[in-house]
DNA sequence: TATTGTTATACTCTATAACTATA
DNA sequence: TATAGTTATAGAGTATAACAATA
């Protein structure tokens, strides 16, 4: 509690979905937040399951196979059986994809780039200090 | 810079999207993201025009329009004419709409508060430091 | 029978384009 | 003519439900 009493999760939650907007808007050519956010978790991952990628993108099975199914079509990810168990399919990275994926890192985010510019080094700091415990709350 | 050479922008945009969904997945009932968001708004200037409002939540003029219908439908807010201008309109928080408001700061965001609760004191202190900069971040 | 993934369908959110009314 | 807002239409993203194949 910080603000007029407001919750860290209620403030959190604001803040994310208006980031989210900011980030549509100025939206990263060719691809989706979601398809690279995917993307990421597929290179961390090396390769992984169907399942797990949706339970890591908090998404339900179905809405996983659309996305990988588009990821797929621009040749940026790949299937595989997994050897090991007949039902399920290992999806990972092909080289176009991990290019891909490193020249969004560095090429993205037009908008906010310009916003961040404007923060001071101590406020720049506390936020790249907060990054990684964003990072920790978002995952599955 | 700081993980791997990735951009804090790159990094902020990746775990925006993910915070997202997970707060999608545990919804507070009733109201969208984008809606709660919108009240909170106008709570925070009182009334303002249509125009304003879509700024402010980076939204085009219709998505505006669809977005205050449906709060207006549940009586949360109210449109007047604005007396200086015969062409704009003005929102503002009805009664329920400001109660609403207040009760879902505290009851709502269900799986995040568990997980926040996982922090150290420590952490939870940057992420509070944090907060009012990704706040500004936000803004149009 | 339980699990993995897909297909079919529907809903929400948002955008662009065309329109109406007022300035 | 320019501006504020709405209506019409389209597209992306995701969910639930029903299904197929394998364990």
């Amino acid at each position: 509690m910080t603000k007029r009493g407001v919750s860290t999760a209620a403030r959190l939650q604001l803040v994310t979905g208006r980031l989210m907007r900011m980030f549509r808007r100025h939206g990263a050519a060719g691809l989706s937040a979601s398809q690279i956010s995917a993307l990421a978790t597929i290179e961390e991952w090396g390769s992984l399951r169907m399942s797990s990628l949706a339970t890591h993108e908090s998404l339900v099975a179905p809405a996983a196979t659309r996305l990988v199914g588009a990821l797929e079509e621009r040749g940026l990810i790949q299937r595989c059986a997994d050897p090991a168990d007949g039902r399920a399919a290992l999806v990972s990275l092909t080289p176009e994809g991990s290019a891909t994926l490193e020249a969004l890192r560095h090429a993205r985010v037009v908008g906010i780039e310009t916003r961040l510019a404007t923060l001071s080094a101590a406020e720049r700091q506390v936020l790249e200090r907060a990054l990684p415990i964003l990072e920790r709350l978002a995952q599955p």
